[in-house]
DNA sequence: AAATATACTTAACACCGTTAAGTATCCAAA
DNA sequence: TTTGGATACTTAACGGTGTTAAGTATATTT
């Protein structure tokens, strides 16, 4: 079977050409000028054969936003040597709010836009948002060792861990949508608002009466 | 000038007939279905004719997102009623995440979508967002409040009224846009978690020792 | 009555996602 | 080796989008 095997991977070739070329058009002029004709173009096909690969467009959006999450875990990859979970759980903070400014386009698509979320819910009604809810794991990991250490003060793991990525997050989508312009002026001020924003709520939570 | 009066009328007039359609189209099939085709044939003017009284859709955008302030202040009337300012800090974070979780469509449009603040920039480069700096404005004037008054801990007014609006925002547009459909599951479900989180952090954030 | 300004429309441009139907090309069985 | 069916891909189209240029009536002013 030699040959079912080679078109197979001709197929996953040619999937992979589709996934490079949004990837192209997605980073040269950001998610809104991605769409299904200028992928064509771009990998010399007519628009229509996209389809005989991809579902629809929420699909190829959906495969972005996986390689968003695994960009994402190059920023966060160094966390585990931290022993503290406290300074991880900050650390944890500072590289969120890091990779959202940086990676705007990756934000909007892992975090804002509707499109991955349709296409999970178009595959199964049941199924799971697995990147989402590892990298919410790892949170609840870090808060519980935290709370066991007796590092930060007690409260409900679901209710402390959603809180905490809700801040992260609203600081990230608010300053990439543009709601920060007047509060501040540039990345640089934004960066250092939000890490002290996080610095103090972070303190405030501090259970070791160590308080700065 | 009585004609001339009658003609600026007639031009406000229509105006509000366009803005009157476009909130008809907006609640009845949510944003991405507002359309200046639609809305010229519900107003029965031909397409073009929309042009005449708005530069582009931005524009329209920006005046329904201005409404969706007006129907915010509706949810918050009561707030300044309330003269501990640490109990109406709680309730702010109340009502925001209320007006967000009903009215899903004009928290897009006030807090998450580009548009409007693109229509604002076009408008003029150092042109104020009004509405939003407006809210901010009545978050800083508590939070300092309840400062003045020893009921939480002192900080970064400027951080902290970032850090707590971030917070509400991000519950708030993580539920609206899928993220937490699989942590929580339902409306009241998310209510009850956002409130939790809300009152659990500004429990920490309590100055008084009365901690529960 | 003629000239001009106002209000509005028609037609078009350049896109978009998506689908139905048609055409080559390749592979396997007769 | 020829035939028939699967495979891979394309053309053409549908119905939508925001937006603009050019044209046409109507109303007002000279």
């Amino acid at each position: 079977m030699g040959i079912a095997e080679r078109k197979e991977k001709q197929k996953q070739d040619i999937k992979k050409a589709i996934l490079d070329a949004s990837m192209k058009l997605f980073m040269e002029q950001g998610f809104e000028n991605v769409s299904i004709r200028k992928i064509a173009d771009l990998i010399e096909y007519s628009p229509t054969t996209v389809y005989l690969y991809f579902k629809d467009k929420n699909e190829i959006l959906y495969n972005l936003h996986e390689i968003g999450f695994q960009k994402m875990a190059e920023y966060t990859a160094d966390l585990w040597t931290i022993k503290n979970p406290l300074v991880r759980l900050h650390k944890m903070g500072e590289y969120y709010i890091q990779f959202g400014l940086e990676n705007p386009a990756f934000y909007d698509l892992m975090f804002i836009l509707q499109a991955p979320m349709e296409c999970l819910q178009a595959m199964d009604a049941n199924c799971e948002w697995k990147s989402g809810d590892q990298a919410l794991g790892r949170l609840k990991e870090t808060l519980q060792e935290c709370m066991d250490k007796h590092l930060i003060i007690k409260g409900d793991i679901d209710a402390m861990a959603m809180t905490m990525w809700s801040m992260v997050h609203g600081m990230v989508s608010l300053a990439i949508r543009n709601r920060f312009d007047k509060v501040v002026t540039g990345d640089q001020q934004a960066v250092t608002l939000m890490t002290k924003g996080l610095t103090w709520y972070l303190n405030v939570l501090d259970a070791s009466g160590n308080k700065t």
